[in-house]
DNA sequence: ATATTGATTAATAGTACTATTAAAAAGGAG
DNA sequence: CTCCTTTTTAATAGTACTATTAATCAATAT
């Protein structure tokens, strides 16, 4: 029945891989089916064959990426250290997956700002996570206040600090080049500066 | 010899406002001159009679936007405050920046992003401003750290701890729409409370 | 060995977009 | 009014891209 093997073995996956290169770099709109062929090399009918369209290949690697983004916030309510220990190891793992992928923030703000429809395609396939999540959160966060150890916020005003501080050093790496010329190994010093940075600016922000 | 005057007199203007709308709306590549012209009520070669390019249409509106995120950050210097209330006061204004443009943290990342080369044409024409800037926002920063009442840091630590707190809400928006449902009331009251809490943020984050 | 099935390609239809060109339209100057 | 310049448009050349189709190629199953 399964007949017809594969000549190079490994089209399918290379044409997933050049796709994600390439969205990544250039967003959707920048990136033709021609192009990511190429650099599979292969045909660039294949690509249709086995993603149908541009479309859908686009939609199989911007799930695959913003699934890795919510599962670096699941993590929080594992450990059994303290609240400060369990937030600070959150931030930094948080920081290392942007570490891990730089063009990530970037290919996210991207496309759900370029294209809206997106949103509701992404947000069947997640409605669940986002509310419970948060829900826990935002109970840990009412007890630690009613300790005097966090003042009152809500969790989305958390999220939104972390992600700001962990984010905005890779958005901004174009910029950094273009305003103060600043290269790769002065940007990497940035980077390994702000991760211990950013531990302690969220810490002092949420105090009471 | 300045005759033929305009039949619904400022079609070049309208070109540039519409240009102006989508670019921010939708990045370069998405919006295509054709758009441009019916949005603004004339042909389409009418655009390029204008501005010969879409290329020349996108520098002309970026150059503009870039330049007004720059001369929110040339205040700080000139007031006879204290250290913190000008600090503070810069803030706020950076912040009301985003809030009268919400689009144009967009438009800079994306298309410093996804086309690296503009960065040349952009830098040329202002390659004296931060320079100067950031040397004199330094210089006040080394005098209070030894004053002992900020830190000892770098001004870019500085200006990206501003920037990362007030702009990514606004990067942000469409990403809370998909992850949480927020709606665009919600937004403005968050929005209003970041005001408040970025300035305590950042004047935490810079204590030593 | 041949049929069958999946993988791959060449060719191309169809679409959309940028930029140019040549002509028409609309005024002002003499 | 007639000439001249600027503005505006219609038409289109040229390009690039997505998606489809039909044919070819390769491996296995019978």
């Amino acid at each position: 029945m399964k007949a017809g093997a594969r000549r190079e073995a490994g089209a399918e996956q290379a044409i997933l891989d050049s796709a994600e290169k390439l969205f990544l770099e250039k967003g959707y709109a920048l990136t033709s089916t021609v192009e990511i062929a190429k650099k599979a090399g292969c045909n660039q009918a294949l690509v249709h064959y086995y993603f149908r369209s541009k479309d859908k290949l686009f939609n199989t690697v911007f799930i695959k990426k913003v699934s890795l983004l919510l599962s670096s916030f699941i993590e929080i309510n594992r450990e059994n250290a303290s609240f400060e220990e369990r937030l600070k190891r959150e931030i930094e793992l948080h920081f290392d997956l942007f570490m891990s992928n730089p063009q990530l923030p970037f290919l996210l703000i991207n496309e759900l700002t370029t294209n809206p429809s997106r949103l509701l395609s992404i947000r069947k396939r997640l409605k669940k996570l986002p509310g419970k999540m948060l829900g826990l959160m935002q109970a840990e966060l009412d007890a630690e206040a009613k300790k005097g150890t966090v003042r009152p916020m809500t969790v989305v005003d958390l999220v939104l600090l972390i992600v700001s501080v962990n984010v905005v050093p890779f958005l901004a790496k174009p910029i950094l080049a273009m305003a103060i010329g600043m290269d790769d190994a002065e940007f990497m010093k940035l980077v390994e500066r702000k991760k211990q940075e950013n531990v302690q600016t969220v810490l002092r922000a949420i105090r009471p």
